[in-house]
RNA sequence: GGAGAAGUGGCAGAGCGGUUGAAUGCGGCGGUCUUGAAAACCGUUGUCCCGCAAGGGACCAGAGGUUCGAAUCCUCUCUUCUCCGCCA
């Protein structure tokens, strides 16, 4: 969220930042709306105040054991005028906060003009897509042929495109989310965190998930708890309302999570295999730093986040998301885009993105300066580190033999209890 | 799930209709003393909103209500603790 002081003071900053992201938002009617509401809040306020004074002057009146009965009236009326004026300003507030909400992050100014991702700009990319002496096959082909992943009972047990992993798939999984988690707890210095997969209402808002894109959104029916769609939703909110210490800055955290989400709107697009599940698993990074310091942190985690493909050894691209296509919340996103030799194309398999106080702000995470000792948002950023599903093809594609088996990265196999190869299992 | 108790400033803990934005202690910050530190002593110390300012408003878990006036009374919700039940 902006502050809405500061929109007032920068209109045509916010409306280049709806422009360049292609966003449609009512901007005059907020700041009509903002006008009102301070409008009639120096009113009451006034109104509270001589209430206030005609308090005090009642109490020290019955002290004197003299007649209040006419001052009472007097103030009976005031605070009827007050009520209703409150409840104006209450309508007017709740409006503005809806509004606020669902206005967009601005742009860094680092980040490409354009509409949409074919404006995107690769900034670098890692390893050669492998050349096949045979005819690679999709991972599609390779789930059947090794039986690892069972989507036909993942729709009886739940539905469409919620897959079941079996036998060497189930634990190609886990040691995925083992390597990755010691990675970047290891190597990296994040502290790892298990959250709960559900969340509430509060937590969602401060990370931006809702209101404006709820729909997309697991809900239960009888809580009002959300399914986590990232683990940067708990792990965000881990500080929600706090006031942090300068010297704690910055903080790293790793979760790995099943991510959940409903994809409402996406039927037909990708709905055969992995590409697009409603359940997946991902090894998240949060950052919470100093806003001095976010774009610096921000580069670190995207090599944070590029060091699992370099040791799975799978080639990737890094693509900076155009103004067109960068995330709702987001100043700044880059995303890390997997080859999927099968298909001969790139899979985004993480999203890196600086939210400077955007996240913050919502979720009310300050930290207290000691130069200026005033309380200050701090900058949150988040990548995934990364996202399995969709690894998991790359990976199957990129590491096939002829015979339709899978030779393991060395950097797995002491995750996979010394496997070498994924074949199909004995009969 | 049932019964009971409680939620007050960074922490501990008073207050239970009217100079209480909130006693007191600890902590924090500044100072005196000291070669330095500790101790002792003195002072100071919440957040948000409106306003150019002067100033004003709001906040005692959250949301409503009663009242001229609510941290204090009433209702609901949430959280924590104790006991019982159930259960990985």
């Amino acid at each position: 969220m902006l502050d809405i002081r500061w929109i007032r003071e920068n209109r045509e900053k916010v409306e280049a930042s709806l422009k360049n992201r292609g966003a449609s938002f009512d901007l005059e009617g907020l700041l009509s709306l903002d006008e009102e509401r301070r409008r009639l809040l120096q009113e009451v306020e006034a109104l509270k105040h001589e209430r206030n004074v005609a308090s005090d002057e009642i109490g020290l009146l019955l002290r004197e054991k003299k007649d209040t009965t006419s001052k009472k009236e007097e103030m009976k009326a005031i605070s009827q005028k007050i009520a209703s004026l409150d409840e104006k300003v209450g309508e007017i507030s709740k409006k503005l906060d809806y509004l606020v909400l669902i206005i967009p992050n601005i742009p860094h100014s680092s980040v490409p003009l354009g509409e949409d991702s074919r404006a995107n700009k690769e900034v670098r990319s890692w390893g050669k897509p492998r050349k096949f002496s045979f005819k690679p096959k999709t991972h599609l082909e390779l789930l059947e042929h090794l039986g690892i992943i069972d989507f036909k009972r993942g729709a009886k047990v739940t539905g469409a495109a919620f897959p079941l992993y079996v036998g060497d798939g189930a634990k190609l999984e886990r040691s995925l989310i083992q390597f990755m988690l010691e990675l970047h707890t290891g190597k990296h210095g994040y502290q790892e965190i298990s959250p709960p997969f559900l969340v509430n209402r509060e937590s969602m808002t401060g990370t931006g998930q809702i209101p404006k894109f709820e729909e997309d959104m697991y809900r239960l029916k009888d809580d009002d708890y959300f399914l986590v769609p990232t683990a940067e939703v708990p792990v965000t909110n881990l500080h929600r309302d706090e006031v942090l210490e300068e010297k704690e800055l910055p903080l790293y955290y790793t979760a790995y999570t099943p991510c959940f989400r409903r994809e409402a709107g996406s039927y037909g697009k990708e709905t055969k295999g992995l590409t697009r599940v409603h359940q997946f698993d991902k090894v998240e990074l949060v950052k919470f730093t100093h806003p001095d310091k976010s774009y610096e942190e921000h580069e670190k985690l995207l090599k944070d986040a590029e060091e699992v493909l370099q040791l799975l050894e799978i080639p990737y691209r890094v693509m900076l998301l155009s103004t067109g296509d960068l995330g709702f919340a987001a100043s700044k996103c880059y995303d890390i885009e997997a080859y999927a030799a099968g298909t001969g194309t790139y899979l985004e398999v993480s999203s890196c993105s600086n939210f400077e106080a955007f996240q913050a702000r919502r979720a009310n995470i300050r930290f207290r300066s000691k130069s200026t000792k005033a309380s200050q948002f701090v900058h949150t950023l988040n990548g995934s580190g990364v996202a399995l599903a969709r690894t998991v093809i790359c990976l199957l594609e990129h590491f096939q033999e002829e015979d339709g088996s899978v030779l393991l990265p060395m950097a797995l196999r002491p995750y996979m209890g010394g496997q070498e190869r994924l074949t199909t299992p004995p009969r």
